[in-house]
Parts: C-alpha cells; sequence; structure tokens
DNA sequence: TGAGTAACTCACTTTAAAGTAGGTAGGGGC
DNA sequence: GCCCCTACCTACTTTAAAGTGAGTTACTCA
C-alpha cells in the first residue's frame, strides 16, 4: 500500500482498522476484477484469451489489474517456456473461495 | 444512472451487462458504505451518531452515501416529527440479507 | 524484409469519487 | 441577540482509478 498523508488516503486506512469487510471489498471493487476471476475460472486462463472476452479493455488495464490480483493472492501465474512463451494463470485457493461468495452477490442484487 | 459517452462510463455498462456481480460490487464499494450499513444494524441510526462513529468523514460524504443507499433500497429513512426533528435510518430487507454476505467477506479476507 | 502475435511496460490524460469550506432552516439555551 | 444543535445542501478542489498511445522483446509466417 502506498503511504500518503491525504485524508482519501487515512480514511482508507481508517476503514481497513475499523472492518476488515472494507479490506475485502477494496480487493475484489477494482474495475474488471470480478469478470476477470471469473473467467479465468471457466478457463479464459490468458492474457489474450482474457484481452478478446473482456473486448473494451485494453493491454495496460488488464496487465494492471492482473498484477494487482496476483499480489494480493487471488491468481498465479506460471510462465511456460514454450516457444512463443505462453503465461497461464490460474486462481488460487483464495480466489477459488471468492466464487461462491459471487454467487451470493449475484442472487443478492437480483433480490 | 447518470449518462455519458466516455469509455470509462461505457465499460461500466459493459461490465453491469456481463455479470451482475459487478452490479453488486458497485452497490456497495462506495467508501464508508459497509461501515455504515454495519452501524446502523447495530443501532448507530441517526446522522449524528454515525457522524461521531465514522469520525473522520464529513456531513457531505455521509449525506452523500445515506443518500445513494437509499436510493438502492438497502436503507430506509423516516422523518420523526419530534423537536427538534429527528430522522431515523434503518436497513431494508435487502439491507439486512447483506450482513451475511459481509460474514463470508470477513471470513475469507481473513483465510 | 515486413507484418503479425503474445505479453507486457512507460508516460501521459481524463474521469469520477472523495474530500473541504461554507451555507441553510428551524428550533433551544443563556 | 448570539451561538449551539440536527440534518442536511451547493460549489469547489484534490486524489486515485481508469483509460490512451506508443514502444518493447522475442519469436513466426509469407
Amino acid at each position: 500500500m502506498k503511504k500518503s498523508n491525504s485524508s482519501n488516503a487515512l480514511n482508507k486506512e481508517f476503514l481497513h482498522r475499523s472492518c476488515s469487510v472494507n479490506e475485502a471489498i477494496d480487493l475484489i471493487s477494482g474495475r474488471w476484477k470480478a469478470l476477470i476471476i471469473i473467467y479465468i475460472h471457466e478457463g479464459q486462463n490468458r492474457f489474450s484469451l482474457l484481452k478478446n472476452i473482456l473486448s473494451p479493455i485494453s493491454d495496460q488495464i488488464l496487465g494492471r489489474q492482473l498484477k494487482d490480483l496476483e499480489q494480493n493472492g487471488l491468481i498465479s501465474k506460471t510462465i511456460v517456456p514454450e516457444i512463443p512463451v505462453r503465461v497461464d494463470y490460474e486462481l488460487t485457493a483464495k480466489g477459488k473461495s471468492l466464487l461462491s461468495i459471487f454467487d451470493s452477490l449475484e442472487e443478492w442484487v437480483a433480490s
């Protein structure tokens, strides 16, 4: 996490200290993150596959979100030394356990 | 929802169309919203009570988040014509049903 | 040689959320 | 009269997320 003295950043810390639900929401609320997790689970596990299916996304954003998800332990990355080199993403246990929460959210929002 | 032709807004629509999980996350990812819901549930059901407990928040932000939550059907508002006038907030059924999802999220993030 | 693909990265701009300052209305208390 | 309270609202600035454009490496195919 970046250090900053802006109220904005301090308030974020306050929220994380107050309740870990806020932390959880931060991890998944980045735009595209939920979909990336769902599609990786469905087998769209490579950069170019995700780029195609999330058509309006740019390379930059996709790369950034994948990096975030990896750093937060929701997905893992394997570089397969083929020619051409291949990079596979997959959900970690933590990533997989999100899927049932997504189901609940989907049900909840439809209610 | 505001209409706009920016990619930013169009991408948001794309995400909502793609998967309703994104809609659900939008409803709860506004800063302070999860805590407001939790505190209202715990009986901190008035503007000034919430303001005290969420000490770094400003009147403006609190008002805005409460309005959002009301418009999205997560909380309801009752004006009690006492002197001085009192305004009570409470969770709707939809708001209450979020609490168990918050529990799951809390567990998940701790895992 | 030139174009294309995969998986990125850097530097930049734009957008919308978050935050700040100050105002409002109707009363109360000194 | 004057400042305090509750529960807001308007207009503005700041911040960080989202998005854009172009470049990179390394290899393939025509």
